[in-house]
DNA sequence: TTGTAGGCGTTATCAG
DNA sequence: CTGATAACGCCTACAA
């Protein structure tokens, strides 16, 4: 079923059909109606890849996910199904790559093989390979996340650092005088990934100015190491009357360390961070925090590539998002 | 950068290239090392639609997910990442499409605008219309989930009814009496989705079987909701010792329910179900558990759908898989 | 072992 | 307002 039978059947050329289906010049009303006719009928859809090798785009978005290997976190998920959802809106599709380096076979096929207009990386590192290799191919992209020095590129990012720091000060405001800062993986940390390293900044300058006493802490991605990670800076540190997070993972097992202390949150310890609205609602008590705008950024994301395909010279924008603080249950004046 | 190019420079046609390239002639050992070094000069890769629309098959799969407002599970999500995992390793890209009903465009993209060789369709209704759609376009496809009346199709499933059943028997070779099964939400019930029919159905008949008193309860698929469930199942019938759950979503709800009412499992009370194993895992104690093999499903839904996209008129296969239960520390003899 | 040429289904240019 | 016809880039008989 292609455009010629239609075409046939309608007693038009296969041109009028086209230009009949996509407004681009003017149809009589009536051949118009017709030709409708006959494709309601026939249950026609043009061929995408026929259209993509003639129109010279695809009408389709790579999506760069982190690998399987890595358990994706609550708004990364949430990311990736609004992604989906904001390309939809525009009719476009998405393909999945799930690669972490850029030796990656699927990686290489969407850069490489023209599958698609334009690509959205997600969780980029500080130097990251894949960038280079995007900006080095040409092909429109955005990323979530910047790199150290993005000059001119695009992406749309959270502020981790100002967001960490009006943690830090909130709990510094109720008195707390001694604070931490649960981070991500060390190995993260390691391979330079943004979110860690701004908000250990934010968290280490905004302490300083307030005098805090304070410690960065890094914790692997599950509830196990979030439980281990919790105890050891009681041990530590029993000081302690309060923490800022990133680290979504690890949450449940905090969770489970604040029971087993019999810590009572607020009273006898504040926690609060940059975390998925979702999961800070599902915390007991429920956790004020930063709630990271996954399906804006998506929606953001999806807009900046569009612009940048559409105009391939357009300068490069960015978004740094600053979300509110939504004030809920897990901070309150330090009794300790 | 195209295969005229790579042949004009290489000095042969444009079909020595593509032989090359496929392989599927002979071509002398000289000019094969000299077409190689002109792509790997020009760093060349063929047009993915341009090769589509020549072989007729796009090398790419669609993977029908739930909705974004769906909240996606756990397993849900292990399974998305396992399929594109599994897909790349046969050299294959996944078409993401979000969406429930039939009448959604990404979803008639996919199955009419030749986009993909196959689709993957999870978290389908015992009666499903994109089943049809699909059955009716002549597109091959596999299922996750089995409708009704199966007859002859692909698919891949959990048997969902056997596995409560063993749920229940090993709760009833512990001594317990009377249990409940937390169930998927009332409106997945009333909309006909299979595992939770089916677990019903699995329940009632195995705990009937050995004379329990068991009720079987709807919960949404959210913490609050496994809270709510979880308090008012003590409230109603307070004799309850044990519970089979397939709800991951409302665990965490239940954690804090059993916390609240201090019952200690599996002392006080045992809970077990079909669950992914590092949900399993993180439950505190780790539940015991059938653990729904995710990647596996996933890799045999790609293994039937190649199957079925090279050769159109094999016959239908399926896979009903039937993991084992894995013993961990959540249920125990009856002491209430 | 290699080259020529037609076709895959659209879009878009150029005439009418 | 509408028809021919040439791309788009690749694959694959058919010839040599």
């Amino acid at each position: 079923m292609n455009i010629g039978e239609i075409a046939k059947r309608a007693g038009v050329s296969r041109s009028t059909v086209s230009y009949a289906l996509s407004g681009k010049r003017p149809v009589s009303a009536a051949t118009v109606r017709r030709i409708n006719d006959v494709i309601a009928e026939l249950g026609y859809r043009p061929n995408a890849s026929a259209r993509a090798l003639a129109e010279g785009r695809t009408r389709t978005f790579g999506l760069v996910i982190p690998p399987a290997s890595t358990r994706l976190t609550d708004v990364q998920l949430e990311f990736v199904a609004s992604v989906v959802e904001a390309a939809a809106v525009h009719d476009h599709d998405v393909l999945l790559s799930p690669s972490g380096g850029d030796h990656d076979r699927s990686f290489e096929r969407i850069v490489t093989g023209r599958r698609v207009d334009g690509v959205i990386l997600m969780e980029i590192l500080l130097a990251d390979p894949r960038v280079d290799r995007l900006s080095q191919a040409g092909l429109p992209f955005v990323t979530i996340g910047h790199v150290e020095h993005p000059g001119a590129s695009w992406w749309v990012d959270v502020d981790y650092a100002g967001l960490i720091s009006r943690c830090v000060r909130h709990l510094a405001d109720l008195g707390h005088q001694h604070v931490v800062l649960i981070n991500r993986s060390d190995e993260l940390v390691a391979a330079g990934y943004g979110p860690a390293l701004r908000s250990t900044a934010g968290f280490l300058e905004a302490a300083g100015q307030r005098g805090l006493t304070a410690h960065n802490v890094c914790c692997a991605d599950d509830p196990a190491a979030g439980l281990a990670c919790f105890e050891q800076i009681r041990e530590r540190w029993p000081g302690v009357t309060a923490a800022v997070t990133i680290n979504e993972a690890a949450l449940p097992g905090v969770q489970r360390a604040l029971h087993r202390a019999a810590l009572d949150v607020p009273r006898a310890f504040s926690l609060t961070g940059v975390i998925a609205d979702r999961l800070a609602e599902d915390f007991y008590p429920p956790l004020t925090a930063a709630d990271v705008p996954a399906r804006q950024m998506a929606r953001l994301a999806v807009d900046l590539l569009l612009e940048q395909i559409n105009d391939p010279s357009a300068t490069p924008r960015h978004a740094l998002l600053e979300p509110a603080i939504t004030l809920r249950s897990s901070t309150g004046a330090r009794h300790g």
